[in-house]
DNA sequence: TGCACAAATATATTCGATAAAAACGAGTAA
DNA sequence: TTACTCGTTTTTATCGAATATATTTGTGCA
C-alpha cells in the first residue's frame, strides 16, 4: 500500500519509480498538500536542496512539474513559491468538485456494472477498516485514512466513462485534502464521517441520483464551511 | 496579440517570459498541439536540443512541465514521447468538454453581469473578423483564427464563478484542437462555423441556457465526428 | 530624512561533463 | 529457429561549475 498521504505517485506513465526527480517530487508534494510548507512560502533552490538531499537538476524537474499542476507557483527567473491559500478558493474549489463529481456520480449510476459496484464495496470496506483501527487505539495514521478515502470517492465515479473527468476529481480532490490539513481541525472527523459514506455508497448502490447528489453535496459543503470556520484563511 | 496557435502562453505567474525554458516550452507545446510532432513519436534530447537550439536543463525542465499536463508522456529513465491519439479518447474528450462546459455555460447565463455580455460580443466580434480576412483572400491564419476561437469559447462560461472550471475547460480546448490539427480535415471549417458560433452567442446572450448547451453539444459533437470519420485514428 | 543609483550579494538559470540506465547486437546453447 | 548472455553503444539522468538575473546594501546628494 502506498504511504504517500498525497494519493496517486508521481505521474510517471509505467515502470518502478527510480528516478531521483520523481522521489523529490513526490516528497515535495507531501509537504506541500500535508501542510508543512506554508502558504507563500518561498521555496529557495539552495535549501531544498539541503533539505531533500539532492541536486540542483533533479529538484528543478520536480518543481516543474508541480508548478504545471498549481501546487507550486512559478515566476520567471524568481523561483517557486507555495500557493496561497483562501477561503474564496476554498469555496470555488468545492462548489466545481460538486459540480464535477455530480456528473460523475450520475454517469456512473447510469452506466455502472456488477464491477463497478464491486469496487465500491470494497472501497468502502477498506475505509471502514481504516476508521476502525483509529478507534482501537492503534496509532492513528492519516496518510492510510486518506487513501482508503480517495480511493472511496474514485470508485463512485469510476464507471463514468471518463478517465479525463476523473483526473480532474482527483486534482481537485487534492486541492481539498491541503485544505483540510491547512485547517488544522481534527475533531470534525470523529462526528459522521463513516456514516456519511456509509449513506453515500448505499444511495449509489441503489442506484438513486438524486439522493446520492444531494449526498454528496451535503458531505463536502459542511467540510468546507467548517474548514472555512477554522479562521485560518483570508 | 499572442502569436502561439496553443492559446495561453506559458503558465507563468507574471512578468514578462524570458527563461529559455518557457520559450522551449511554448515551442514544444506548439508542435506537439499543431500536429507537427506525431503521436506516439520518441522525443530524444539529442534531437530535441538541436531542433529547438537549447540546453539540457531548459529542455528537461521544459518537458517536465509538458508530461504534467499530460501534453507529453514521461516513462522513467525512458524519456519521452508524443501522447498517442485514439477515435475513443477523442470521444471521451468530447464527452467530458461537453459536460463541463454545459455547466460553465449555465452558471454563467444564471450569475453573468453586463460585462459577461460584453466579452462575448467582442470575443464573436474577432472571430467573426479573423474569419472575414479569411474569405477575402488574405492568408489563411490558422494561430489567430484559432485563439480568437478559444476566446470565444471561454467568453461564454467566463461568468461560471470557478476559474477552476475554466482552466480544465481550456485544457480540453487543446486537447481538442490537436485532434482537429492531426485529423487534417480542412474543408469542414468553411461550412456553417461562423453561423453555429452565431447562434451560441445569441442564445447565450437571450440567457436560453437549454437551447444554448444543446447547440453547444451539437457544435462538439458534429466537429468530433467529422474528425473521426477523417479515419486517421484507431 | 528621503531618494537615485551604483556596487555587492544572493539567487535562479543554464552549460558542459559525468554517471547511470536502457537498447542494441553478436555470439552461444538449447 | 528461439532464447539467453554479455559486452558495446546509445540515450537518459544527474552533478558541479559558470552565467545571468534579481535583490539588497551602501553611498552621494537634494
Amino acid at each position: 500500500m502506498a504511504k504517500s498521504a498525497s494519493g496517486a505517485a508521481s505521474n510517471n506513465a509505467g515502470g518502478p519509480i527510480s528516478t531521483q526527480a520523481s522521489s523529490v517530487y513526490d516528497r515535495l508534494k507531501d509537504d506541500i498538500l500535508t501542510g508543512q510548507l506554508k502558504p507563500g512560502v518561498k521555496l529557495r533552490l539552495k535549501d531544498l536542496i539541503e533539505k531533500y538531499d539532492t541536486g540542483n537538476s533533479p529538484l528543478r524537474e520536480a518543481l516543474n512539474r508541480l508548478s504545471a499542476n498549481g501546487m507550486v507557483v512559478r515566476e520567471e527567473n524568481r523561483g517557486f513559491r507555495v500557493p496561497t491559500a483562501s477561503a474564496n478558493e476554498l469555496k470555488e474549489l468545492t462548489n466545481t468538485r460538486c459540480w464535477l463529481e455530480e456528473i460523475g456520480i450520475r454517469e456512473s449510476i447510469q452506466n455502472g456494472d456488477t464491477e463497478w459496484e464491486e469496487r465500491i464495496v470494497l472501497a468502502f470496506h477498506w475505509l471502514t477498516r481504516a476508521a476502525r483501527s483509529e478507534e482501537s487505539g492503534t496509532k492513528y495514521t492519516a496518510p492510510e485514512w486518506e487513501n482508503h478515502h480517495r480511493e472511496f470517492h474514485l470508485a463512485l465515479i469510476s464507471a463514468c466513462g471518463s478517465s479525463i473527468l476523473m483526473d480532474f476529481c482527483d486534482e481537485l480532490h487534492q486541492r481539498s485534502f491541503r485544505y483540510r490539513n491547512l485547517a488544522e481541525v481534527v475533531e470534525y472527523r470523529g462526528r459522521h464521517e463513516l456514516e456519511e459514506h456509509r449513506e453515500l455508497q448505499e444511495a449509489v448502490l441503489h442506484r438513486d441520483a438524486d439522493l446520492a447528489v444531494e449526498l454528496l453535496h451535503k458531505h463536502y459543503n459542511v467540510t468546507s464551511d467548517i474548514l472555512i470556520a477554522s479562521g485560518r484563511f483570508d
